[in-house]
Order: structure tokens, then C-alpha cells, then sequence
DNA sequence: GCGATACATGTTATCGATAACATAGCCGAA
DNA sequence: TTCGGCTATGTTATCGATAACATGTATCGC
């Protein structure tokens, strides 16, 4: 900055106003500073710049995979929310890794952000320290904790398979298995598992259909594997619910391999409306839990607590979310 | 950090050294103070330690969209490889757009990254000045650009082409088709289009069954939806590659939809090697780009580039593609 | 028992931008 | 003419950590 300062026959402070929008400098001078400082080369500093305002316009997110669209949903709708109001996004990924997302938070929170997301309400007990110390906004997401840090944006995963089992009961199923949810990586595929079980037992029925799909992310491959093995050793199955809609269309595509009939000889429900559920060919029943919406409201609660507008250090906004029911059912 | 070196009774300079490896504490000092900062929820601020030390240990990506199989492997074998040399990634996406890739690396290099990664050949004019002023490595992926800015990983799109439309001819299908790359916002899409075009000239075919499938991403919905204007205006084709495996896998499940057998009536190809090309019913035939071998290259070439060591300014590297042969052609 | 050496810790200056305050120059009203 | 007020610009101190240098103290060999 000193360099373009001097270029420019001006003060540094100058320089510095000519970046920014609210501040007083003529109109001339400012173009001028900016053609030298591109012509030099110059980017302004945000290290520096940080240091000094104690502002770094961004918000860290945790979410434990990249590659899945239900939280790339989610990601995208937030940060174009929070870009309205200046805010870029830091993201970050857990690889279904509660160790590696306390060093996350860690390495995030060092950067300073003025808030942090986080997917999930479990968390090492460094983790929450952390969170619940950071002396900024904190957001839990696509989960209701049961004891939150702070602000929790989400909806009961328990809820949807409650849901889903009333939908397969009310179309005269009764011998229902569930895929997936087996490992304690994937807290919400837990969390639906769990679900389907109530939901069983609450209409009275066996809940001991459960195959395992291995650790997360379920691929639509492990999906496919699971489905042979359910197919195998339980052929009077007339319904299925899987954890994801990736591995109910990996489910589907074994019962086609198979010659079984979907959903004549087995129905297919899924989680997530992927759009892979909505194109198959059966149309894959589904839950839609609304991932942008997430991410939109984390936004809007992120900017309404740093304008400094009063609001309760806890709050939480239930997403709510919808059946598809589409052909496999 | 002062009220920690207070509590511990100690300078800031030994609390400082007290969260780094390398620097000569006693290892009792050392745990107290580390202990003392966790109990007061203290966290290196890492802002002011990036001014001072003028490193950031951050690499900045840039990539079309968050939600793309292909792109999150690049990224997620990036970040695996330069975790190894202690480097974080701080992803952003630019929406397919050029104008927003501009902004986004301007606001990339104002938090002085050690290195960037961008994703593609063609940026605009200024993108292109920020990038090579950066005075850091420059790393073009997914492209073979004619002009390179600095160094690059990647393959040549249009050669994929070729590969895809001798596997066909060899087959004996000679009326091919290609669905998407008609905008100019898909570079690569676009790419692979020109190497189909090229591909059937050098065969001495008809390259005229181009059909549009909008704006990307393109979705599997618009695949199918350009695989039901091809059936319906051109219905002698007898194979088409489509832009992606998304859209293949549109495109097949609209075969379905209409009775059209694959690769019976017609053959089916893709692009990106997607878990759903390997799982589908029938398989896809597809391009392997090899996402994974991009990113591990790309974090290499910056590790040894960082280290000191001496490389040239400008070095390309071609990863090997290679085509996967399945059931629908 | 003494100096040399290693190790642990403290002091000072610095990274680059900017908030807060200071000042120069100009215009208009009394 | 003169003074108040406004705009455009300059000066100084500061954010928090750390490199470089300085200093104090235990340990060892002869």
C-alpha cells in the first residue's frame, strides 16, 4: 500500500480510503489510486486489515462431507444469503470424523470468524468447550440437539422416519427393514435408525429388519450390496427404508439386476431428495428436508445477531420437512 | 495471549512458543500454559500470526460448483495431499461464471494464500492479471489452456472425444450424437463438444446431431429431457454422448421411460466416471478424467514449489484419462 | 572451582492496514 | 471582511503474534 501511496504522490491513509466505499475522498483521486494500484499489481491485505478492524467478514462451516448435495445445498444457499450482508464462507470437512472436527474448529476459530456453522449436535467435549468459548455466534445444524451450544437450525431426523413408516403402514406394509444408520459416524443416520424403530414399535410391529451399510457416506454401491443381503436373508421383506436416496437408487438398481419387481415385490424409500429420486426410473419415495431452507435461515439468524439486534443466545428454528411419495412406493 | 502469559505468569513471547513445536520451552511450561489457555477458552488468533510471519498456510481453490462429484475429489485429494505439508484449503465456487471467478479470486488473494488452484483455462482479462501479479504458484486444473498462466494439471478435453467416438465407431455405430456443452459457460463441456465435432470429421461422419441442453451444471433432468428432443427430431441416432454422467443417466432413464432399449435402439455415453455410471442399470460407459490424480498432482507440484526447491515457472502436467467400456453401448 | 555451553525465558521492533484525531483549503452567510 | 462549517487529506497509535536478539541459570568437563 505504501508502494501505491507513493506512486500516487499520496498519504497510505489515502490509499486505504480509496479501497473502501463509506469514506470521504474525491472522486478523481480514488479512480486514480485504483488504476496505479492494478497497475501495479496491488490486492489489498485482509491479514492486516483483520488485525487492525477486528472484523473478518467471514463465517467457518463445518459439514462432513464435500461431496453431498444435500449439505452442498445447504452451503450454497447459506453463503448466498450471507454474501447480501458482506459475509464470505470458510468451509471445512469433517470426513464423518468427530477428532478431525475438533481440529477443525480449532484451525477455523484461530482464523477468527465471525460465526461459525457446524452440522450435527455431537461434538468432542474439547469441540463444544471451544464452540460454547469462541465468543461468537454459534449454529447447529440439519439435527435438534438435545443440549445445544447456541442457535440450532434443523428438524428431527427421528421425526422423518416416523413419518415415512406412517406412509408404508398406511399402503398395508407391515415386514419393513431399514439399510444403513449401523455405524455411530453418521449421527443422523443413527438418528433415523433409531426413528424407524419407534415408529415401528409404536404401530406394533417387528423393528428387526436392520442391515448394516458400513460407515458414511453410504455410497449408492454399498446401498446395492446391502439390498443383496437383505434380499438374501430376508425375502419375505415387503418394504424397504434406506438411509439416503443414494443408497436406495443403489438398492433399486440390485433389485432390477435381480429381476425383483419395485415396488410390486419390494417397496424403496430413501432420505435426502436427491434428485437422482426424482428422475430414477421408478421415481424413488422420499423425504425432503429442505436443505436450503437450512441454509438460509442460518444466514438470516447469523445476520440478525451480528447487526447487535437483541436476540436470546438460544434459539432454534425447526425446519419443517416433507414426504415425496413418488413410484417405488 | 497476554492475559494467558498473566495467568501463567510467564512473558507472551514464552505462551507464544508454547503453542508452536519447533521453538525451545520446558515441557512442564509448555502444558501448564497450553493447559491454562484451554481453561481460559483461549485460540491462537491466527490473523495477527500470519501478518507477522507473512504466512498464511492456506492454499485458495477456486471451482465451478460445490456440488460436483468430480470437482469435491480434486478437491478433497488436494486437501488430503497438502495436509501433509501442514496446508489448509479455502474453497470457493464461482457458479460456472467468469465474472464472479474474478471477484472471488481477488477477494482469494487479499487473504494471502501461499498458493491458488483454479479450476479451468479461460478467466477473465483482469482474472488473469490478479493471478499472474500474485506472486505465488499458479495452478490451471481440468484443462490443457493454450496460454497458461502459470502451471498446470489437467487433460485435453476434445481428446476424450476422440476416445469416446472410436470406441463407438469400433462398434459400428456410425449416426452419434452429442447432448450439452452449447453454452459458453461450461468451458469444458464446451471443449468436449469441439473434440466431438473434430472426432467424427476425422471419421468422415456427419457431426450434425448437436443437441443443447442449457446453462450448467447440466442436471439429469435435462439430460433426459435433451435425450426426449433427440428421440423425438432425430430418432435414426443410433448413439449419443452426453456431456456428463448426469445427464447420461437423464438420458437412459428417459430411454426407459419411452420403451427405448440401451443400448439395443440406442447407445449411451458419459463423462466423469460418477458413482452412478458403475451402478446403474445397465452401466454407463464413460471417461475416467482420473479427479482424484488432479488434485494429488496439483498439491504436489505446490508443496515442491513451496519448498524451495527449483522448478520451472511454467509446468504442465497431463494426467491420463482413460474410458470405461459398460453396457450401454 | 572455573569457564564454556546449552537451555529456558524476556525485550524490542515489526508485519500492513485503519480508527481516531488533526489540519488545510474552500465556500457562503452575516 | 470574517468566521463557521464542510470536504479532502495527513499523522499517530494500534490490532496480536513472533523473529531476532539479549539475558539469566543450570550443567558439564577438566
Amino acid at each position: 500500500m505504501k508502494d501505491v501511496a507513493i506512486a500516487a504522490d499520496v498519504s497510505v491513509m489515502t490509499v486505504s480510503r480509496a479501497f473502501k466505499s463509506d469514506t470521504s475522498v474525491s472522486a478523481a483521486t480514488r479512480m486514480r489510486i485504483r488504476k496505479i494500484a492494478d497497475d501495479l499489481g496491488y490486492v489489498l491485505d485482509a491479514t492486516a486489515a483483520n488485525l487492525r478492524t477486528q472484523k473478518t467478514k467471514f463465517v467457518a462451516v463445518t459439514i462432513p462431507s464435500i461431496n453431498n448435495a444435500n449439505f452442498a445445498d445447504t452451503v450454497d444457499a447459506l453463503s448466498e444469503r450471507l454474501a447480501d450482508g458482506g459475509l464470505q464462507v470458510l468451509l471445512a470437512y469433517s470426513g464423518y470424523d468427530l477428532a478431525r472436527e475438533e481440529r477443525l474448529i480449532e484451525q477455523l476459530l484461530r482464523r477468527r470468524p465471525e460465526a461459525i456453522v457446524v452440522t450435527g449436535g455431537r461434538h468432542t467435549a474439547r469441540a463444544r468447550n471451544l464452540l460454547a468459548n469462541a465468543g461468537i455466534p454459534v449454529i447447529e445444524t440439519w439435527d435438534l440437539p438435545a443440549d445445544p451450544i447456541g442457535h440450532v437450525v434443523g428438524f428431527s431426523n427421528a421425526a422423518t422416519m416416523h413419518g415415512m413408516v406412517d406412509h408404508l403402514v398406511a399402503k398395508g406394509l407391515t415386514r419393513i427393514a431399514f439399510i444403513g444408520g449401523d455405524t455411530d459416524g453418521d449421527t443422523r443416520g443413527a438418528d433415523r435408525r433409531r426413528g424407524f424403530v419407534g415408529a415401528m414399535q409404536r404401530h406394533g410391529l417387528h423393528a428387526d429388519r436392520l442391515i448394516g451399510a458400513g460407515a458414511p457416506p453410504i455410497s449408492m454401491r454399498e446401498g446395492a450390496a446391502a439390498m443383496g443381503r437383505l434380499l438374501d436373508t430376508l425375502p419375505s421383506t415387503q418394504a424397504v427404508i434406506c438411509v439416503s436416496d443414494l443408497s436406495a437408487f443403489g438398492a433399486l438398481t440390485e433389485c432390477q439386476r435381480r429381476g425383483v419387481a419395485v415396488p410390486g415385490d419390494i417397496a424403496i424409500a430413501g432420505f435426502g431428495a436427491y434428485e437422482i429420486a426424482g428422475i430414477s426410473h421408478p421415481t424413488i419415495t422420499t423425504i425432503d428436508p429442505q436443505p436450503r431452507l437450512i441454509g438460509t435461515h442460518a444466514a438470516d439468524l447469523i445476520l440478525t445477531l451480528l447487526s447487535g439486534t437483541n436476540l436470546p443466545d438460544h434459539r432454534t428454528i425447526v425446519i419443517d420437512w416433507t414426504l415425496r411419495a413418488a413410484q417405488t412406493t
